[in-house]
DNA sequence: CTAGAAAGTGCCACCGGGTGGCATTTTTCG
DNA sequence: CGAAAAATGCCACCCGGTGGCACTTTCTAG
């Protein structure tokens, strides 16, 4: 007993999920998100499409194949470092890796949130993924903030507040190109949230 | 000339459309979103599957009928307060109106809401209307902080802040049967925005 | 009042995403 | 090798949504 299950089975699967969502991917950036039929997927990819949905619950996860996992990541993360002295700190480490991994290739980011921001259907589903992680964010807080309704309240209230500023900076980074620092975007973020936003609004200071 | 044009014609339409509404919501109410099919609205409505489509963009429309006069409403109550002196002032009053509207019809808002958590394509629609709030409460944010990368930046990341808290208070004013007083949890959710989030975590406060 | 333009409606065929069901093939394992 | 189990393909079908065109209703001008 080595490893789990590479058995020929599993082997064959992985390989055609993978084939179909190379195929899904080339076809995207050839001719768009909506203008591409499951039926063209699922030629080129020599599945039918009875089997498409064995592999993909719907067309849009093609978009976000690995959505689980880099939730459970994240989760992983909360847990990890959960017990900083400031709450607030273990989102500032979120974001200096993100940061990190998202300038490395920003390229494909950049291209994979025009095809995202090119469909309804894409924006929806990107909007269901962040109600996810928000609620990761909301349970870390819950859990230092201990039990009682005021407790719960404010976690849940400032994962909200969390998530906001981190669609908001995102898609004004993305907005610029990606050329600009997204760590520094973040980090500035988060100070907005511990320190209170009007600040910037006096000219004084 | 009196008024604009009560053809017949218009008003012909005006009652089509109004009975389909409420048609559709009779039978939302008795067997839910998605169990029921255009056709049935349509054929207990008296009209043809293609004439739904020019009165409603989609199904989704039939839940959130007057989307852009709230908005537009929404966008002259930001315009004729824009000018207090703190900006979060005209949040705070525009929290004081909604959150009297809102208790005052809640049963209402609450099976309305709990028909839209029940279909992920109402909770998509949901999202893409808060994000059409964002950029208006964004839009105001600019107004006042003025031109320069900074300040349009500061302004998109408190609208998502902002965004963000709300959508979580409604939430959990939502989840507790709306039987708390909604004011006070925007009220103080506006303020964690402005004084900043960490302080309920330090237990000496 | 009437004829014809204009606006609105119904009908029908069609598309694309998604599901149920079952027969057929492929893989696994004794 | 042979049978159980897993995976796949195929087919018919549902439902939301669109295009196109014929038909009916309403408006307007003479």
């Amino acid at each position: 007993m080595d490893a789990q299950e590479p058995s020929l089975r599993e082997q064959k699967k992985a390989l055609a999920r993978a084939k179909t969502l190379d195929v899904a991917h080339k076809l995207f950036r050839e001719k768009g998100f909506e203008q591409t039929t499951l039926e063209e997927i699922c030629s080129e990819a020599s599945i039918s499409k009875r089997t498409f949905f064995r592999y993909f619950r719907d067309k849009e996860s093609l978009i976000f194949p690995n959505r689980e996992s880099r939730l459970e990541a994240f989760r992983m993360f909360l847990q990890a470092y959960g017990d900083a002295e400031n709450p607030f700190e273990v989102l500032r480490l979120a974001t200096e890796v993100f940061s990190r991994e998202y300038n490395h290739n920003f390229d494909k980011i950049l291209a994979q949130q025009t095809l995202i921001q090119s469909s309804p259907s894409l924006r929806a589903r990107e909007a269901e993924i962040d109600r996810d992680w928000e609620i990761e964010i909301a349970a870390a807080f819950a859990r230092r903030s201990g039990p009682g309704r005021q407790n719960e309240l404010w976690a849940a209230v400032a994962a909200g507040a969390v998530m906001g500023v981190v669609r908001a900076t995102m898609r004004q980074w993305f907005a610029h190109g990606c050329r600009e620092d997204l760590n520094a975007l973040g980090q500035m973020a988060i100070d907005s949230l511990e320190r209170g936003f009007p600040e910037r609004f006096v000219p004084g200071a």
